[in-house]
DNA sequence: ACAGTTGCGTAACGGTTGTTATGTAATTGG
DNA sequence: CCAATTACATAACAACCGTTACGCAACTGT
């Protein structure tokens, strides 16, 4: 009954191409038309495998995803899970990027507005085991854990923000050394 | 010479419309048309007071720094600096959407990302006397004043963005909340 | 070998986009 | 009063958008 090609693969050159398109000129680029030329390839093979485009930006946004979790492998540690979501290498910067883009259009659309919101919860929730046990082991002051996962997350994500924005200022050495010396001024003495 | 209208002030209505209509649908909304449409008027109308497209844009991006401006007066607390950008209020909310909004666009065009990037600048160059005055009065920790500008930056932005994606679980209160015990977190205990 | 299914290029469709030209009414200065 | 200028609606324009339909080639199970 099937044909001859590998669905999946196919499936995945596609996907490889919406990323590129993305990760270069934001959700704002993204067209049934832009990807089919970023594959060398028709529209017909995009619809093939993404019915419509509400699809290809839902997709987008589970690369980004899928993205950003294979490259937070098993943190156990509060600082390694905030450096990895610093624009430190050319892969984590592409995948910021593409989450900042992606605030435009989730702002617009309810949907994609309650993903975004899902999203940030989920990201807090991973982040709060860690600041408990920080805090157990004093490197991070009493006090509501969830409000210091929240300070936290939004600690790192402005600075991805200026980062994405001004590069040239914040090297990846010179993010980190940020970073390290905010946890190292939210240590409570002794 | 001159025809009877005033000029400034039509103008303005339609600098109005476009604050509206990117204020509700973001800039992937900001069309000549949903200007036109908002206002009542025809396209014509758009284009005798604002040329092109990119001027619109830029615009836009020019009200947001003027509504920003205008909300936060003549701050002289470091406190008072950061809080006022938090949306604790429907203005900060819609400038603060605006801002995020943005992004999209100015992180694919090369001269908005510039822009942008100088903005960003200025507000740390701001938000430095009141770091080191902070620091002066033992309310911050030595250090370099632009890393921890930087930071206090990042912490404000990124609180922005979960509470536009989060309005429920970030009221007022809770921002200023968090903010404070933040600052708090950051006093050494000397 | 043939019927059925899949893969995908081609292309048409109606709608929307930014830009530009045209027309017309109203105002003003001389 | 008239020439010049401004204000703006109307509308044409080519380009582009998402969606849909059509058609043909290639493969598969029987």
């Amino acid at each position: 009954m099937p044909a001859k090609t590998d669905h999946d693969a196919r499936r995945r050159d596609v996907s490889a191409a919406v990323w590129r398109v993305v990760a270069e000129g934001g959700f704002g680029a993204l067209t049934l038309r832009s990807v089919a030329a970023e594959l060398g390839a028709s529209t017909g093979l995009v619809t093939h495998y993404f019915g419509s485009k509400q699809q290809l930006i839902r997709h987008a946004l589970e690369l980004a995803e899928d993205r950003t979790r294979a490259s937070i492998p098993e943190v156990t540690d509060l600082r390694t899970a905030l450096a990895a979501v610093l624009p430190t290498t050319p892969e984590v910067t592409e995948i910021s990027r593409v989450w900042v883009s992606s605030w435009d259009v989730a702002l617009a659309e309810p949907e994609l507005h309650a993903l975004e919101r899902a999203r940030y919860r989920r990201w807090r929730t991973r982040l709060r085991p860690l600041v408990i046990k920080a805090q157990s082991v004093g490197d991070l002051p009493p006090g509501d854990p969830g409000d210091l996962a929240t300070g936290l997350a939004a600690f790192a994500h402005g600075l991805v923000v200026q980062a994405l924005f001004d590069p040239t200022t914040y090297t990846p050495k010179r993010q980190l050394r940020i970073l390290d010396t905010h946890l190292a001024a939210l240590r409570p003495s002794d």
